[in-house]
DNA sequence: AAGGCGTGGAC
DNA sequence: TGTCCAAGCCT
């Protein structure tokens, strides 16, 4: 028994914490079932994602692929195209991909080991002990930003979450807590917990089925956990985007490569632009046009604007149209109105489609 | 270890 | 209005 949990009541902490998850969980899509594949497509799709925004993605992308041999036998451009909004897109081509791999090496279906699961991409260790203890009832640790928050403040610990080393200390905790009963309930119970009543700021306590377990509340710190280092702020940069489109209304986009930043999605020709160059933003985008895609397009002035926030920079965007006279190189792909809707975009150049369309 | 990686909502 | 996020994973 670890020093942190000396005097804490494990079996009645399970108990009022999953009497009050049967009583008051929320009726969500995954909850439908115990599918492994749908347990996972959902988990994956919850990463650092509000509830709200999963469900009608989880809906559409479970009917579109409703098995493990339906997504594995899918074309990426098919999957992005289901995932187009939801951000973080690697996720779904790494969940991609580990579903060929379990459909062609584990029979279609999903491992029950630990070890096993753990070697699937995209499969880090609380989707993993999602996947295992939601799925396949094995008391293994599910230990998110909802259970770090909720337990640092049960147990009054002051650790950075920001750190590996302290999300690995919330896991031996989980091991000595976790009900071997029911863990799929605790763990479920415990994020249904941090989402409904312990939330980040301004908790219910009074409504708290366990906050005679919890030391925060007993001292009155609630709100001071848990600590979390502050993250750095986004960086600007100024760019410029190109519609462009020929004599016969055809549309030319490109593919961006399949690393990085919204890889593999499809975006409209852009470019950064530099203030020391001592040119125009409409010489610079035609440079580029040039050098990258030996393209002379005859642009128009400044359409409009287009700001758009990521984690880690700020791209504002100055939005150009115009046509194509002459191009040689084949880095762009020409689409008609029909065909580009089968093609993700990120959301920015999604606007920047919608104002070339005069919806915006 | 810390930064890259999206988006829309809440306050 | 700006700030902080929300069921993380990868490198």
């Amino acid at each position: 028994m670890m020093k942190k949990l000396e005097n804490f009541a494990i079996q009645d902490f399970q108990n009022d914490l999953i009497n009050w998850y049967r009583n008051e969980k929320r009726d969500l899509p995954w909850r439908k079932n115990q599918d492994p594949y749908k347990i996972w497509v959902s988990e994956v799709m919850l990463q650092q994602t509000r509830v709200d925004t999963v469900i009608p993605y989880f809906n559409e992308f479970t009917t579109k692929f409703p098995t493990i041999q339906a997504l594995a036998n899918a074309d990426e451009e098919e999957v992005l195209k289901a995932w187009e909004g939801l951000g973080y897109y690697s996720r779904v081509r790494n969940l991609h991909s580990a579903v060929k791999e379990v459909n062609e090496c584990y029979g279609g279906i999903v491992p029950n080991d630990p070890n096993e699961i753990s070697k699937l991409k995209g499969v880090g260790p609380y989707t993993k002990g999602a996947i295992l203890s939601i799925a396949y009832n094995i008391p293994e640790p599910a230990v998110d930003g909802n259970v770090m928050r909720v337990m640092s403040r049960i147990l009054s610990i002051w650790d950075d979450i920001a750190k590996v080393k302290t999300r690995n200390l919330f896991e031996e905790i989980i091991r000595e807590i976790i009900s071997q009963e029911y863990p799929s309930d605790f763990n479920q119970a415990l994020m249904e917990l941090g989402a409904i009543i312990c939330t980040p700021t301004s908790p219910s306590c009074l409504l708290c089925p366990v906050r005679e377990h919890c030391a925060a509340f007993h001292e009155g710190v609630q709100t001071e956990l848990p600590v979390k280092s502050k993250k750095k702020k986004p960086v600007p940069l100024q760019m410029a985007a190109a519609v462009l489109y020929d004599e016969n209304g055809q549309l030319y986009i490109h593919k961006r490569p399949p690393t990085g930043l919204l890889a593999n999605l499809w975006e409209f020709p852009n470019c950064e632009l530099k203030q020391e160059l001592n040119k125009t933003h409409t010489e610079q985008l035609a440079l580029f046009l040039k050098e990258e895609y030996d393209i002379e397009a005859a642009l128009q002035p400044l359409i409009g604007t287009i700001q758009h926030i990521f984690s880690h920079r700020i791209w504002n965007l100055s939005i150009y149209f115009g046509e194509i006279k002459s191009m040689e190189s084949e880095k762009l792909v020409q689409v008609d109105e029909e065909t580009i809707k089968q093609y993700a975009f990120p959301v920015s150049h999604q606007k920047i489609y919608k104002m070339y369309k005069g919806e915006i």
